[in-house]
DNA sequence: TATTGTTATACTCTATAACTATA
DNA sequence: TATAGTTATAGAGTATAACAATA
């Protein structure tokens, strides 16, 4: 279960090759999480050469993508974002020139969100470029274990997240 | 494969049970840690009766209560954090009496964390609320998966970004 | 009255680099 | 010269609430 490994530094210089223990934090999974996105995040700030780069971008651009025509609360919940951010992305895919806003004429209220050709050919680069960031990561898991750790994480976030309740 | 699911509001109100396909983003794992972990962290805000409340505040009491004398780079490396972040983490910790400091008379650089009697007693306090919010991600996954999960996680994150190496 | 999108603001988190003391 | 810890600061990210337009 716990397996806890005390380490007690005796002029030894244990330090580099020893793991620690995580003891009753291994029945949590939520620092899982944080602590592996902490670190894939650094890598990922430097992949697109565009001028603004917040999280997200790409998400939404590859959802639009995957959706034409889904409106922006739709896509805030399915990338895990609030609406508020999103808007702020939208902008930047507009300006430059990646996605379009529609404004949908059955209801007004809501915009359909497009990509444009120039759109989709960046973001192929993209996903490229975030696949490389991704290797070291995928190098751990063989594919059934890849697809399967996806499965995993989709089923928590549609069943936890996803639905209409908060 | 993609399984894409073009959604079409065509007066149509699918917006509520409709899920969105995910597209190319489907072969990307970062997006899914991040939209998880973006709704995790907000349950996880109000959990402890506590002044302050950093993320990797209950991370790294329990790593400090499973290894105990452990060094702030050890730590900080393990629980995914730079030394710096940690340094304030440790400093709210001293202050509420949930661990202590104490310089290591062999290499007087250093600092050996500990905790206190109060801060095991909070840990499990914390531990059962922590679990309590990721409740419906559990009931999620079988036992089995559980472990899986957890597994997979720990090796991506040992293997990429735990080593030395950074 | 509820929902979509928008804006502005304030707050939190993080990254960086410089600094000390020890080695 | 390198490492452990600290500090300060600027910048990035996020949450909040109020608002207009539409349903």
């Amino acid at each position: 279960m716990g397996n806890i490994r005390i380490a007690v530094p005796r002029g030894a210089e244990a330090g580099d090759g020893e793991r620690l223990g995580l003891g009753v934090l291994s029945s949590l999974l939520g620092f899982r999480f944080r602590r592996i996105q902490n670190h894939l995040a650094r890598g990922l700030v430097s992949i697109p050469d565009l001028a603004a780069n917040r999280p997200g971008l790409l998400s939404s651009l590859a959802i639009i993508s995957a959706n034409p025509g889904v409106s922006q609360v739709m896509l805030a919940r399915e990338a895990g974002l609030d609406k508020a951010t999103l808007v702020m992305i939208i902008d930047d895919l507009e300006h430059a020139g990646l996605a379009r806003r529609k404004r949908d004429t059955d209801d007004r209220r809501r915009n359909l969100l497009f990509t444009t050709p120039k759109g989709e050919k960046m973001l192929e680069q993209w996903i490229a470029l975030a696949r490389g960031n991704e290797a070291k990561v995928r190098a751990c898991l063989t594919p059934a274990e890849f697809d399967q750790l996806s499965e995993m994480l989709d089923r928590i976030y549609d069943s936890c997240f996803g639905a209409v309740e908060g």
